[in-house]
DNA sequence: CTGTTAGCGCGTTCAC
DNA sequence: GTGAACGCGCTAACAG
């Protein structure tokens, strides 16, 4: 029992062992030249003090790096980005290395803090869910020799591995099975159009109705919505409309969540039957949607995978070799479920 | 531009403003004694060079700490954890501390490893929902005077402050509206006893039945469940009893989401309707619980809050002062909702 | 096989 | 107001 509570150090391991710090730390680094009974009593001091290497002590000796990615997540509450994270830790655990989780509430200011922050504890490399459209930080980042990986969206100005998901595809594809079940006024659950997916899935829905020859009605159109409470008024809103859509796209969980929710607490209390609404189309799967009132089909994609496909971008430009390698851009396919049970 | 990537370090700060590295620390750390032209001139080298001072050099000298929290969760993926994550980083931030963040799977191995790497790097504190019953590497945390907060779950054989939930009240109070709604056969579908949480549910959940006399069946009871799929299994069970339960108490999200989407599937495909199946009662909120196609009541709390109360718990010992005060053990109360609509 | 020297980036201490 | 020296914990490089 120590004590005075401290952290032991290598010149106190190695004076309980009667060796000198060096000896400490070859046995701890494998044991190379080092007699096997001293690196039992290198060991048994180990033990019994508790001691651990300092990784800050080693990161800044040259040549060593941190062993410690930093992640910036634009909301980690949301079940969609902690289970991305969930893939960056584990991959990022294969190689030893630990992660810096950052939240980032989509605040720009916030993420260039966060950056900032993180090269200053030296990271080996960044993940990025970007809430900015300005790169100044992540690009001093990698002008520092640290890479970025962005994740889910990219950012103008900037060149950085990236992994993001087939938005256009699948809002294109998701609005083609909606128009061929029949359906002309469709309506547009999103958030702003200034983030990288909602541009992205918007111009996938916008191209459908255009390949079909359908007109866009503005105000079946309501971009622009962030949590589930402001998609259900929006929603509300369409549903209040003299000539109402009989299917809605959502562009993300959130939107198709609020969807279901104001669709499901109007026909509680209303005189209306599930087939009086429109039918839903969601991008991003979320658990219960089996539930919803109403039919409901997801564009579907895997966002463990997806955290895993950006640790692992980040992962061969540090161990790889090939730093220096060109940017790779990766886009993962998403799968169209119709009418999911 | 930098030509060769690498980041600058004081000398170089120095060397371009012209001072020595001392005058740029000292700009650095407020500028105390330190002529504001020259100040100036330092800050412009600072930008110029996109200087950040190196925090893990900082780290290692007396006096100093890492800044870093070491977070140990369980199962970032499950939305309760991510948001208990949120609110510890948000918590944490605000004192400029970042968090350190590894997934244990429930593997008790798996938190030894990352308690002892969060040692090397020298984490302020650490937060933990313990996967283990054993506690060594806690206490050993504790011994070097990094304290130890236990989160939702509490460990036998070591002094921590802690944070809980009020399980057994919540799951007494649950159990007894159930009885009080005329319900005598209530079956139970929750994870392992050996679990704190689970342990303690289950109690306050036979609490009730004795309390109110009425026999409590064996075969009612299914306690191992850690997935929604597993939760699934042990529903279509009890269902397919000869005499059913005509309610069921499910001792955390998992195991009510599971029973929600295994009677949802019944309902769906069989001929009985909604009210041949049981009432539910959960332990915990989650997302969509009012699509429940039967009734369904939630025992509530706030996974964010309990995730800063963590949070101020350590940092309260980091910069309270009072690093020897006694040991805290907070049970946050919980909250019955009876049928959620 | 083992120990000594030196230095990573930084900031306290002590001179000037 | 400013700078030089020293040492934090650790380990390559160089003795021995």
């Amino acid at each position: 029992m120590a004590e005075k509570p401290h952290r032991p150090t290598v010149k106190e391991v190695a004076q309980r062992a009667g060796v000198s710090p060096m000896t400490v730390s070859r046995t701890l680094s494998g044991g190379v030249n080092v007699k096997p009974d001293v690196q039992q009593r290198v060991m048994d001091a180990v033990a019994e003090l508790g001691y651990h290497r300092n990784e800050n002590a080693r990161s800044i000796r040259p040549g060593h790096s941190s062993g410690l990615i930093g992640v910036a997540i634009t909301n980690i509450a949301n079940p969609y980005y902690s289970t991305f994270a969930l893939g960056v830790e584990e991959e990022a655990a294969l190689t030893g290395r630990r992660i810096l989780l950052g939240n980032t509430s989509e605040d720009p200011g916030r993420e260039a803090e966060l950056v900032g922050d993180f090269l200053g504890r030296r990271v080996d490399g960044l993940i990025v869910v970007p809430a900015s459209s300005t790169s100044g930080h992540l690009a001093h980042s990698q002008s520092q020799g640290v890479p970025v990986v962005l994740a889910s969206r990219r950012v103008d100005g900037i060149e950085a591995d990236s992994v993001v998901l087939a938005d256009d595809d699948g809002a294109y594809r998701g609005t083609i099975a909606l128009i061929d079940a029949g359906h002309t006024r469709i309506g547009y659950l999103g958030n702003t159009l200034s983030i990288f997916t909602g541009e992205r899935r918007h111009a996938g829905f916008i191209r459908a109705l255009e390949e079909r020859g359908i007109k866009v009605e503005p105000a079946l159109i309501a971009a622009g919505q962030q949590t589930v409470d402001q998609a259900r008024d929006a929603t509300r809103a369409l549903l209040g409309m003299k000539n109402p859509p009989t299917a809605i796209f959502c562009a993300n969980n959130r939107n198709a969540i609020g969807a279901v929710k104001e669709i499901s607490q109007q026909l509680h209390v209303g005189i209306k039957t599930a087939t009086d609404f429109p039918e839903l189309m969601s991008f991003d799967d979320f658990e219960l949607a089996e539930l919803s009132p109403v039919p409901i089909s997801v564009i579907d994609h895997d966002p463990r995978e997806l955290g895993r496909t950006a640790a692992r971008m980040l992962l061969d430009r540090l161990d790889g070799g090939d730093e220096d390698a060109a940017v790779r851009e990766i886009e993962l396919p998403v799968s169209l479920r119709m009418h999911v049970r």
